[in-house]
DNA sequence: CGCATTTGACCAGCGC
DNA sequence: GCGCTGGTCAAATGCG
């Protein structure tokens, strides 16, 4: 198998539509394989091949359509929790003091394991005047991270460019808190609060406070990587300690910039070519992944994983 | 030398 | 009013 194919395909951008790409390497690859040098045999291996491709290719088209039935089932579930959301509220009525207990809560949703997340409006007063305020006060968020336990390091890498102006160690919880300011830009007001949870020491809960003045620094700054800040890691997708792909949620919109009291668009076409881009991003980023892909093309092995293992990876 | 991080001090809000 | 707590500031420190 020829070596520069797999690299070709382990090197597309995805930052394009990745079901195109790789009905554009289907023809390329055809083409390497009708080297007249070539004897009959390595024909028929290409031409296997080639169905192999067709055949993944088919499974990605699938795949696609396992996102928008998922993406369905995501929308009906965020309807849900608005809904449910709402009713707790009022049955629960209102606390001035609520602010500083709210944040012990385990109002998150951990999804797959992974990450969580949480979306709300910062309100501390009564109901009334709580829907007005919420439409002045600025978005909290929080994320629930899984990461080694013996990592101590309070960092979670979100793509964004963070500054580290303190760290606090709070009542009921003995792992410190550590506070982040947005440096991307000198006046972005967002700040974020990082701490391990007191219950599971592996998970980090990261709570973000405010909306972002400027685009992600992923859309923005070349992959470079040599400036200051390490906080920035790996833009997307988050991938921590567990060798299973994640997706960034906040650069889907889930995260500290989604809002799902303001109706944000998720049927809008951009979320949801955002949306198969993060999976494809995880899944071209998971070693197992690649390694595996990179087998099915070569021809190694004769059945490429299907669209359901592809799933239960990520 | 410039930048990020650390850490003790300070301030504000809240409950008693 | 006082004490507790979370949040922020800023000087000191470390690192590349």
């Amino acid at each position: 198998m020829d070596s520069n194919c797999v690299d070709s395909f382990l090197s597309l951008d995805l930052n394009s539509d990745p079901s195109m790409q790789i009905n554009e390497l289907l023809p390329r690859l055809g083409t390497d394989f009708t080297d007249p040098g070539r004897d009959i045999s390595a024909k028929e291996e290409a031409d296997g091949l080639e169905a192999e491709l067709t055949r993944v290719s088919k499974e990605n088209e699938k795949l696609n359509m396992m996102l928008d039935v998922m993406y369905g089932g995501l929308q009906s579930l965020q309807s849900q929790v608005i809904d449910l959301m709402g009713k707790t509220s009022s049955e629960t009525g209102s606390n001035a003091s609520k602010k500083r207990k709210d944040e012990g809560n385990d109002n998150r949703n951990v999804i797959n394991g992974n990450i969580s997340y949480t979306n709300h409006m910062e309100c501390s007063s009564s109901e009334d005047s709580c829907k007005k305020q919420c439409s002045l006060s600025k978005k909290v968020s929080n994320i629930q991270i899984r990461t080694n336990p013996s990592d101590t390091a309070l960092v979670v890498k979100d793509g964004y460019q963070w500054r580290k102006y303190g760290q606090k160690v709070t009542r009921d919880n003995p792992s410190p808190r550590a506070y982040f300011k947005c440096s991307f830009a000198p006046a972005c007001p967002v700040k974020k609060k990082v701490q391990r949870s007191a219950k599971d020491r592996s998970i980090l809960i990261a709570t973000y406070e405010g909306e972002h003045i400027h685009p992600h620094p992923a859309q923005t700054d070349a992959p470079s990587g040599s400036s200051h800040g390490g906080a920035r890691g790996p833009l997307i997708p988050v991938r921590l300690m567990d060798p299973t792909p994640k997706l960034d949620l906040n650069q889907l919109g889930l995260g500290q910039d989604a809002d799902m009291h303001s109706g944000l668009n998720h049927t809008a076409p951009e979320f949801h070519r955002c949306l198969v881009e993060q999976m494809a991003a995880s899944l071209a980023k998971d070693p197992g992944f690649t390694t595996t892909l990179a087998a099915a093309i070569s021809g190694r092995i004769h059945r490429p994983p299907s669209a359901e293992n592809l799933l239960e990876r990520m």
